[in-house]
DNA sequence: GTGAAAGCGCTAACAA
DNA sequence: TTGTTAGCGCTTTCAC
């Protein structure tokens, strides 16, 4: 009992065709035909079949999303973007989600994304190498890389040298000089390219204001809270408590070596772990050391944390109306790089004079 | 210039059926052949249309996954164990975000997800109505819903009632009897069960241990960071700075008033939420007030947040193999309650004495 | 172990 | 404005 339009065409009296307009509401079909027709299709409890509009057409109506992990503030924000705008336009979303390292990143490749089931593709954050790009251009579908450039591919996002230049301006106008870095690669250990880019920029920015970077103030914070927590540590001594409101200020602790003045941290859950590890070594933010990140996380928001901010939603809506105007024979021009600001909030002041 | 099952036929000389057989292993094809089959396909650049296959065998090996919204933790890990379970057995993973309350969601349900894209559904946190669950069995696609029960639908999930006596068993043990409660329904305003179940197992639980629940002290988290921050404000007073560890006891602010020694918030990131809240009133966790929540987000375990973890990822691969084996023509049975248990952590401690 | 033929449910010329 | 006729690319009886 498949139920198709062939049902509705004979209890109409209608030829296939005529009832394929009219469910889509083609002007060439009589108002009271399409009325009928919808009605009847009601009744029948019709419901299309994509795959066989799909086989038809050539066209799927859906586009495949592929990310590195799915639980990054970064790709779901950017997700809810692609997707938004997707629904939008009557699409569905396809997730491809590589699932990190033990992800068996070649076959998730093959096996699915291949499969002409949708029209285009948006890649987050991903670099893929010539053999996956040589795969994926088989298809020949229009794709888009959201966040770090990736070779040959059109790409949407913030500029990650300037982002992090903003950074360093911000902490050098307030007279720091003694600034650490917290970044590191993903944790996923996909190949990003967007911390590299965030690394040099910070070092060419220090570079700028004829600051030097040291080695020793460099570090991986996996892009996660709990790797800024980390890093902060390393920077400021072991843990104290809980980081509440209690006693005085000489806490003990390694924190009494000579330690950076500020922090930039190349994602704000990073931030938000180092000052967590800041103010568990017993010191105050930002009266002791000032920390920063880059996102616009809702947490840092609420904390009060001084960030770079930027917007991965509209990043992600901007990609998908971009791809799909691609696959609606549009000419794919370069997209404009994504605006990101300064956010000051409470997390950075100028340095401690005694030191 | 398609390049389909037929041209591999063509350049074997083998015909479409073998070519098909072989592409898919089947045990009727000589080894031989299905080897060859294989390399020339590789080599002309094959890539199977899903629509075709689906269009002929009536299965789109792909499953829905209907979220309410998906910036949430619980969501996003549940996703993730869908996804993990789907790739697995082979299947792809078709996103239906309903987008929160602006969402549209009677457009959503009708136009997409009943459109046979998918050979299942499973629905994260969603109580239907009648008119969704009726257009849904329309389908006749297997179906099951994730955390929170749904009438006349699978579930896989916590027993939220439990979870909250849990809870309060071992606040109670602790010697708490002043508990408030942070829950509230969740902030995209779609309907879901679990907010309310978590607060009548709260209600509950007090009730057994004698205690009395007080009007005032249940508020409405949001189920976010920010909400959590914003209840904590309401029961400890306003803000007093960052929450570092700067000066002495009596900071000012409306904390003075009578207030909980503990509270229980229904998750964590709202928990979070009134940590900071009651830091920045300069109040000591857990010496003033203890505080706890319920998922086991990561933070919270960074933070030493108390908490009844579950574990969302496995109830993802539950719910993926369930609608998986139905798809398969497996019976439906009823899924046992999956695990949470408590997690003592530093957020939680016996009440102050002096009162 | 392989081939021939008949669809799956829809859309798209081309006519009428 | 509507009907006719072919497919879209694959799977699947049923023969061989």
């Amino acid at each position: 009992m498949p139920m198709g339009i062939q049902e509705i065409a004979t209890v109409t009296g209608l030829s296939k065709s005529t009832v394929s307009r009219a469910l889509r509401g083609m002007s060439s079909v009589a108002d009271s035909t399409i009325d009928q027709v919808r009605r009847v299709a009601d009744e029948l409890g019709y419901v299309p079949s994509s795959a066989a509009a799909g086989l038809a057409t050539g066209r799927q109506r859906a586009v495949g999303v592929v990310v590195p992990v799915i639980d990054r503030w970064f790709y779901v924000k950017a997700l809810g973007g692609v997707d938004a705008e997707l629904r939008r336009a009557g699409y569905d979303l396809v997730l491809y989600n590589l699932g990190g390292p033990g992800g068996d990143r070649d076959r998730a490749f093959r096996r699915s994304m291949l499969r002409h089931r949708v029209d285009a593709l948006v890649l987050l954050s991903l670099v893929l190498d010539e053999t996956e790009r040589a795969e994926l251009e088989l298809t020949r579908h229009p794709m888009i890389v959201i966040g770090g450039p990736a070779p040959g591919l059109r790409n949407v996002g913030v500029d990650d040298v300037v982002v992090a230049g903003i950074a360093v301006d911000h902490l050098c106008s307030l007279g720091h000089r003694d600034v650490a870095y917290v970044g590191g690669q993903d944790e996923a250990g996909m190949n990003v390219a967007v911390p590299w880019l965030r690394r040099d920029g910070f070092a060419l920015a220090m570079r700028a204001h004829g600051l030097s970077v040291r080695e020793e103030w460099v570090l991986d914070g996996r892009f996660s809270f709990a790797g800024g927590v980390d890093a902060g540590r390393a920077l400021f001594g072991a843990a104290r408590g809980l980081g509440a409101g209690g006693g005085g200020g000489s806490g003990g602790g390694a924190g009494d070596a000579v330690r950076p003045t500020a922090v930039f941290c190349a994602s704000d859950e990073m931030a938000l772990g180092v000052v967590l590890a800041a103010q568990q070594a017993g010191l105050s933010v930002p009266e002791d050391v000032s920390v920063m990140g880059i996102d616009g996380h809702e947490y840092g928001e609420v904390v009060g944390l001084t960030t770079v901010s930027q917007d991965p939603v509209a990043q992600g809506r901007v990609a998908a109306r971009a791809v799909l105007a691609e696959v609606d024979g549009a000419v794919a021009g370069p997209l404009p790089a994504s605006p990101a600001h300064l956010v000051v909030r409470a997390t950075t002041a100028a340095p401690p004079r005694a030191r």
